[in-house]
DNA sequence: CATGAATGAGTCTTCATTCAT
DNA sequence: AATGAATGAAGACTCATTCAT
């Protein structure tokens, strides 16, 4: 009854992280499906196939489960950036490119991921909140962005470019485009939106990207 | 069946058509300041300051307000961008440069507008009908953008250019920009989106828009 | 403007007269289409090709329009009971005969005039005003009905007949087979109702009543 | 896929099943107090002691919940057809006497009751799934007299009378003999009513009921 | 007289949240 | 920890009635 050895306290501890993932990924997809002002309780937990009553017991509200699934989805997109971008590659123009990618990769540019992104933003006039969780990695990236930004700059020895400009129009430029994948899938494709990604740096930085992405050379 | 001449149909017509401008007017304002999952009938006619009944015999019912709602966001826009872009302008390089003053007007680029094109964007996923109307405008507005591009591309004579992707990555890049504004807005002003938008083009045509763009020329 | 002499009155009575009727005839046709429950003001006023307002005008509000439709189908019904029943017969085996025609006549037993009946008793047991309205005629036709099946009993020289009974009998039985033309006309043929009203006086009165009704002779 | 033995599982049917009756009983209440068009979610609720939801939760709507009641003394009264007039007899007079006698019985020709059928009944034109629901113990009804019918004219040996009139006749004698009872109660007494069906049949098969119906004898 | 836009009380329905089991 | 029946506040929608024109 009583025992509560740090062993037994760990697995229980996982057991409730696994249910709050459990209903956090049944939330994405209620919200893909019916939008955020459409999912209900009994959705999400039907979904994920439990009982009504479990969300308030791990979420204490509608409300809190909605913000942590938006923590998620940030989570998982600022994980993936750090992973596949800054660990995966040293040189500038590597990142560059493995951003590109990755921002248009199947794993996050998908409908469900481009619905709950848009859905939150869609509401963060009215709720200070998500506002708050969007902006906390989009910070980090920035930075990180600049710096590749500027050493690109730096290579290629455009002294005259500004890297806070270019990596608020790459950032702004792939909300755009994913703004597009949500609304008119059918009229830009993901090859499509990677190309326009990478005409705006080869235009900028021809010597480093040519090779890489001119029309004609293979695609990473 | 019932007898009345012209006139007091016509005024009738009109009276009918100021009370619906008058609900959507507060609609916007509605959704700017609760979301859209947020307003509430009753939210609107008192902003409108009209009984609650109202909604329903002008508009049959609260879809269908939002649906007219994004409608005419979408006129007004649309309409702004022939008026101001290409009815006030000839040139490729003059109507480019309107274009982006349009967007980043205090008419077009205020919160609420803002506010009320990612609510609706945020539920299009899983509402067709405003995804369809969406698209309507931007299709056209899509292929003006490409004409004054095809333009841009000839006068500076760089035909490794392409326009379908100047006027995607301009398109997209408002979008996004518009997104910051509507989220952080306190770290993207008016002008830094505008210099956003004027730098991809500088260093696109540069003898087209130096003299126009250049650090330390007049802005426009 | 204060012209007010008797012929300017009389006319403008008529009018206001068949205004009124105009709007009770659309009441039929509304309740037998909708029910009584689902007729609006709207139904009436539009199937009638006035204005909304027009009801409360003449008959102060919904409710007194509801019942003056029941005391003008009670009296249209009592009226064709003394014209065709009373002052077109003389003898009780004539005027007997005569009520089963009327009673399954397509005037008389048409569906929306029995839709109309059955919703008003339907609503008798809330309502004393409309059960107070369908006592009053049922009374008086009860009374003659007595005094024809009094006769009748006579002429037969039947003394163990009581005529209240048979009267009684008479007038469940019709609306009974009246409740069977509204919710299986199919299987209940006006002939059929006929029948079985005839075939209750043959077996009562077979004198008077074999060369009208017998198997054979023919239908009046 | 929630483990539970049986036991419970039974134990829950059980209590929903009840839930279910008490508001159809509560909703019977409602409708011979205020009328099929006057009764409200909220007085049915209340009437049953419970909250406004639980209606929806059972029954998912209003529109269900007035269906189900309808069903429910429709499958009410034929049972007792059923149990009183068939189990519990065996001749032709006897289950003829017990069916006059269920039909004008306190059980089934109670206000509440009466003021239901008529209340359904009203609404029938405009609602097929009543009129469906209301012909389906009918015309079981109907087969059963019909047979009772056919045995009394054998017994009797009259082979001039036809059954299928009989059946219907007493069928529709008994409905408008309720709406007597609904309308003017107080000018037709339970008994009076009896005592009409039994004239009715007295007179059509003298042997088999003279010695129970007729003036004198003890009534069964 | 007649019209029909406007009103707002009254209903049904939804759904987050609670709590006994 | 988990369940799901029950609650009731909140919201959309209807429609009789009013009243300025």
């Amino acid at each position: 009854m009583h025992s509560s050895d740090s062993k037994s306290e760990g697995k229980r501890f996982e057991k409730k992280q696994a249910r709050r993932r459990q209903l956090i990924k049944a939330t994405i997809k209620c919200i893909a499906r019916s939008g955020l002002s459409g999912v209900t309780m009994a959705d999400v937990t039907q979904e994920a196939g439990l009982s009504l009553g479990i969300v308030n017991l791990h979420f204490q509200s509608k409300d809190k489960l909605l913000v942590e699934t938006l923590r998620f989805i940030s989570d998982d997109y600022f994980n993936g950036w750090r992973k596949h971008v800054i660990d995966a590659h040293e040189t500038a123009v590597d990142r560059m490119s493995a951003l590109i990618e990755h921002d248009f990769s199947r794993r996050v540019c998908n409908p469900n991921y481009l619905a709950l992104w848009f859905a939150f933003w869609g509401e963060s006039k009215s709720r200070p909140t998500y506002r708050r969780i969007c902006s906390v990695h989009d910070r980090e990236c920035k930075l990180m962005l600049d710096d590749i930004c500027q050493s690109l700059i730096e290579v290629e020895n455009r002294t005259d470019l500004d890297a806070d400009v270019i990596s608020t129009t790459y950032q702004s430029l792939v909300d755009g485009l994913w703004l597009d994948r949500l609304i008119i899938p059918e009229e830009l494709t993901l090859e499509k939106a990677k190309l326009v990604c990478r005409a705006y740096f080869l235009n900028l930085f021809p010597k480093q990207f040519t090779e890489r992405f001119a029309p004609g050379s293979p695609t990473q």
